[in-house]
DNA sequence: TTGTATGCGTTATCAC
DNA sequence: GTGATAACGCATACAA
């Protein structure tokens, strides 16, 4: 800039009011616009952020950057944000509690104008955090009602009951259910989901494994459960867990749908690139990325909005592993 | 920083020290810690960038952010960077040449400290922003020998040479390939490798479609192939291609392998995660992207480093859709 | 319109 | 060891 002025002869104040385009008389803009091309000029991002109080940086914080419920979400959240000119800074916490509050606390450098967060598990730690961080943070997932923080969610709880309510109307009659951990919020949704769901059509609740949101738990699950019963159906927490099950069902020897059913959650491509390919229930992740990014966005422009809650409703997508047409 | 040191009765300057652990009297510290941590003192990322010319952050650019090759590649550079201080920042690029040499030449703005970059698609503005660029930059992919950037590479053409020769030696005499488009740098490399093997195997070179490095147009070239031909097994230019081949085999009634065998290539988790699982050439993602990370630290840590090239061998991961037990 | 001067929040340099 | 002061690169009130 310094080097810009001095070849224009104009002052380093005069050279930046026609990089940025304001003001400047037309001989002023053309020769500053000379020499700035001339030298190959280029701003600085870290010194206009620190006049500018913000850094164009948006990040997004998940448990595992390689399940695609997540890369589906960040897919809409960079489209979302790079609209506003916006980048997205990809964070992986593996789920620990410990990186996850150090991340949000972190904010306080201000290093990002902004995140968007979905912890597995959320901890009285994490509230502290997200109350206490001067830095906009939208939470996907399920917040307690009195945390002042933006928050979209679904419920995962009714997402159960529309797969086992399909399940039952296609007559199926033992039902299992392969979860993850019930130590994380998801976990103890989709586990209420199923308890009540099949105790409202009044089926005995015999029939659960718990792994892991992951292939190799969800396929170890099945085995367990096979071994130990003989299901017509499975509701599985997630996609990858559906998949190790699907796996596990073919080398048993089970043909699907005809001799075992299987649902899965989430509804990502992994479902389509199964075969046959698997029903699964939709929670709208990328809905709920969309939606989260936007709400960051608005809370960015303006700080003194009221604190938010989303909502998306799940929905079936029934394939062939449910009786669908092959 | 100011409050901080008002509070502490010392200047702003003292309190620096202290604060970054140099110098300092210890009852000078211990009013300084105390007053940093009555005001919940936090230090501002961007002005420490400023005054150190540095981000602390790592731009990783790939075409795809959910292609499992590079959920794998990014996993490694996340872990490898992160050890130094660093944080990764992911840009999707949809394989545009104007927006990845766009994002080379927003390098200038500094706003990252390097970048790792694996394009499928390498160009000459390619080459000219890679080498005009003012902040390190490591391509992961085949780049020309005399440009003078740092550069991991593998052999796919070998790799594919890898997969041909099993099959071959397993008895199989029409062996097809499902490659993804021919303007792209795997795309060739991957041609080329599967004619070079069949012709020195003196095998007609006639079984070849062309899609996308997809599952649905992959899954459509293996439709078109079984439309005009019999092979007797085929041999895909990514696992995503692959899996839709294996589905394409499974709907047309064919048993794999033993009426058609299937390799794969980058020998991602969509491999093992696949039933029956798909033989895979490994391009070792993992390593590549740990070397190239390792080499950008290098080069970010010393300027004046001669460029490198770093070479990963291919190697064939055998499952069973290639004669291996089930 | 233009230039001067100041501030953004830190760190580094230099006398003391 | 400490404090005043100058950077870092840019944007902007204010006065001219």
């Amino acid at each position: 800039m310094h080097t810009v002025a001095a070849r224009a002869g104009v002052s380093i104040a005069s050279a930046s009011r026609v990089l940025n385009g304001v003001g400047g008389s037309p001989e002023t803009v053309r020769r500053v616009r000379e020499a700035a091309a001339a030298v190959g000029y280029v701003p600085n991002a870290i010194a206009r952020s620190l006049q500018s109080q913000r850094t164009g940086l948006i990040a997004f914080a998940v448990e595992d950057i390689g399940n695609p419920v997540y890369v589906a979400m960040m897919r809409a959240i960079e489209a979302v944000v790079a609209e506003s000119g916006h980048q997205l800074l990809v964070h992986a916490t593996g789920g620990q509690v410990a990186s996850e509050t150090a991340l949000l606390r972190r904010l306080a450098h201000r290093y990002v104008d902004g995140m968007i967060i979905s912890p597995i598990r959320i901890t009285a730690a994490h509230v502290a955090a997200l109350t206490t961080t001067p830095v906009p943070v939208v939470v996907i997932g399920q917040l307690a009602d009195d945390v002042p923080v933006d928050n979209v969610r679904t419920d995962s709880r009714s997402g159960i009951a529309l797969a086992v309510d399909h399940l039952v109307a296609a007559g199926r009659t033992r039902i299992a259910f392969l979860n993850g951990p019930l130590d994380t919020v998801p976990g103890v949704a989709r586990d209420a989901g199923f308890r009540a769901a099949l105790e409202r059509h009044g089926m005995p609740v015999d029939l659960i494994e718990v792994g892991d949101f992951q292939y190799a738990p969800g396929r170890a699950a099945a085995e367990r459960l096979l071994s130990r019963a003989e299901p017509d159906a499975i509701v599985c927490a997630n996609d990858l867990i559906a998949v190790g099950a699907l796996h596990a069902l073919l080398v048993a020897g089970k043909r699907v749908p005809e001799d075992v059913a299987l649902v899965g959650m989430d509804d990502t491509e992994l479902a389509q690139m199964s075969y046959p390919q698997i029903s699964s229930v939709s929670l709208g992740s990328e809905e709920r990325g969309r939606r989260a990014a936007r709400l960051l966005l608005e809370r960015i422009a303006d700080g003194a909005l009221p604190p938010r809650r989303e909502h998306v409703a799940p929905s079936l997508v029934i394939r062939a592993t449910s009786g669908g047409v092959q």
